[in-house]
DNA sequence: TGCTGTTTACAAGTAATTTCGTACATTGCC
DNA sequence: GGCAATGTACGAAATTACTTGTAAACAGCA
């Protein structure tokens, strides 16, 4: 049977996956110098978690040479879609167009972000 | 000066809140019942996190009478807002149309709802 | 008054997450 | 070989979140 990992990923963890998505695959060293940008921590503390990472099955990495590099496991639209499942239920009562209109409402989306909204709303009407 | 509460909410508070937005006010037995509904804890435990709330302030309380009346002290649509920013900067790098995109995607929504959405867009692009 | 049920307060324990010190292995270079 | 730099592994401490046991206050009532 297929294992399925329901594994929520914390909020370091999160960050962590951010550099692995936008890297596609990189060292503790890359992840960690660009990590330090935003946050500080210790080099240690970066690797800890990708080792943890790693023993979660949230990232695969190749152990063949000195240096490992790590890849993610989980895609960045399969997250995503975890946690706004959860927020919608917890936040938002079940409603996923109020999540949007809150969305919407309180941030600036460009107009070419608009039209691709509209785009969707129209093909999610059209399918129906 | 101003006292600003960055408090975000843990989980289990986000429980609560959810309770208190939907009632206006509870007492702690009111909140427990409505917990387990959905989960099993102790009632000293709901007492205890809502006192925890209180020290944070999260919640108001009137503890005139024995029994303690709460009340939320922020607002649904702040704390919305709240982990609406922090979700799109730590998981969608960013863009609020590609999380708007994704819950779209991804669930379903009543026609009505996507007109209320696309209403909302015009509105927008009006605006601008 | 004395008993019962409800409530708050306090204190401590458990669990999950995050951080870091230290040890040891490997590589490159003198 | 000896030394410095860089890396992984391990373990444990620190922090935060959650849970629970127990005691004390109080109101209602026979």
């Amino acid at each position: 049977m297929t294992l399925i990992k329901n594994t929520k990923p914390t909020e370091s963890e999160l960050e962590i996956l951010q550099v692995l998505w936008n890297e596609k695959t990189a060292t503790v060293r890359t992840v960690h110098e660009e990590l330090l940008k935003t946050k500080d921590a210790g080099y240690t503390t970066t690797l800890k978690l990708m080792q943890i990472m790693f023993e979660k099955g949230l990232v695969t990495r190749d152990d063949s040479s000195k240096t490992h590099i790590y890849q993610p496991a989980v895609t960045r639209e399969k997250t995503q879609q975890q946690f706004l499942n959860k927020m919608i239920s917890t936040l938002f009562a079940g409603s996923s167009s109020d999540l949007v209109l809150q969305a919407l409402g309180g941030h600036d989306a460009s107009n070419e972000e608009l039209d691709k909204i509209q785009q969707l709303i129209n093909q999610l009407k059209k399918d129906k």
